[in-house]
DNA sequence: GATACGTGGGG
DNA sequence: TCCCCAAGTAT
């Protein structure tokens, strides 16, 4: 009698993913510039929320070179609403880095890839294995969930030893003839099986061997707690003049970086954001005694790092402001500036 | 044991 | 409501 081959755990995902792929736009081509894009809008994004700006995205730009000749702006307002602006920012300059300095050939190698900016280990490994078949393993979430509770493995995921072991161990792994499909398949086993919450392991190939699995607990994987949030109390000034309003484009230093929004006043305690204290700030700032607030709503936004308490204050009368800090523009330009969401939602109704 | 960077959805 | 998480990267 034969024995049995021991298939790889490799060859378990692959034959899987065959299987049980999703149908992706993404997954129609190997053009590595719209796998780039691809990769970049999926970074900490879910694909249903990624997928209608990835179709936006290439519509808008199909080449390299429609992203290259772009305005920064234009590219701001197409990602609009899709959060960590810096990834279009950096888009940007890797774009024309490779139109202008790399004779609009993207590279194909790890190494090339990882230098571009935007471009960290796990872009780097996605495009060189699935546009050319290096062999890279990637590691994202899902990835590092079914690692850690495959062979149970309780370091801490986003700890330097930890990201260090699963990098070596995930290397190992990866398919040497298919290492594209491997790294898909890994993530849609992740994303579709082995789920942070009540994993479906009936129907995963991997569930035999599993040490989780065996034990029937899924507290993996482990991951250190962050220190908690501030709250940062903002004032928004909605100032118009002659029907116009005042913007101004975000410095790059903090959130929202390089998107616009409304004139502000920054309180960094509750006890500090009163009526009264803005009045004393607004009026010292417009150098005019007579402001009087119209109208002001308050809401609540939280962001991963900390919470906001937003204030939107509408000022009555034609207000002259003079300050070249500040850009003056109609609504329709207002509208098609690329602004945070709470702002977005706040002009959708003025 | 670094921390900041958005937004939306699940439990 | 709140907390976790989601195809990570830059500093």
């Amino acid at each position: 009698m034969l024995k049995k081959k021991k298939i790889k755990f490799s060859e378990i995902i692959i034959n899987w993913y065959n299987k049980n792929k999703r149908k992706l736009p993404w997954r129609k081509t190997k053009d590595p510039y719209k796998i780039w894009v691809s990769e970049i809008i999926l970074q900490q994004t879910r694909i249903s929320q990624g997928t209608s700006y990835y179709l936006n995205f290439i519509e808008k730009y199909p080449k390299i070179e429609n992203l290259a000749t772009e305005k920064e702006d234009n590219i701001l307002k197409i990602w609009q609403g899709l959060g960590y602006y810096s990834r279009a920012i950096n888009m940007h300059k890797t774009a024309k880095f490779i139109f202008n300095e790399k004779k609009n050939i993207f590279p194909k190698k790890y190494n090339d890839l990882i230098k571009l900016k935007g471009v960290g280990p796990y872009t780097a490994a996605a495009v060189s294995s699935i546009c050319f078949k290096e062999k890279r393993a990637v590691l994202d979430g899902n990835v590092l969930r079914i690692l850690s509770r495959y062979f149970k493995i309780n370091d801490p995921i986003n700890s330097n030893f930890g990201i260090k072991k699963f990098t070596k161990l995930s290397n190992k792994l990866v398919s040497e003839s298919e290492p594209g499909n491997y790294n898909q398949g890994m993530m849609d086993l992740g994303s579709t099986i082995c789920k942070p919450k009540n994993p479906l392991c009936d129907l995963c190939p991997l569930n035999i061997s599993c040490e989780s699995k065996k034990e029937e607990k899924f507290n993996l994987p482990n991951k250190l707690k962050l220190k908690k949030n501030k709250t940062r109390y903002l004032v928004y000034l909605i100032m118009k003049h002659y029907g116009k309003y005042y913007v101004k484009k975000r410095l790059s230093n903090d959130i929202w970086g390089n998107l616009y929004d409304f004139p502000h006043i920054e309180f960094k305690n509750s006890k500090e954001n009163t009526d009264k204290n803005i009045l004393i700030k607004l009026k010292n700032m417009l150098k005019n005694k007579d402001i009087v607030i119209n109208q002001k709503v308050s809401i609540n936004y939280k962001l991963t790092h900390q919470n906001l308490n937003i204030s939107f204050v509408t000022l009555t009368g034609n207000i002259v402001f003079k300050s070249k800090k500040f850009e003056i523009v109609s609504k329709n330009k207002l509208m098609s500036l690329p602004v945070p969401k709470p702002i977005e939602n706040f002009i959708s109704n003025i």
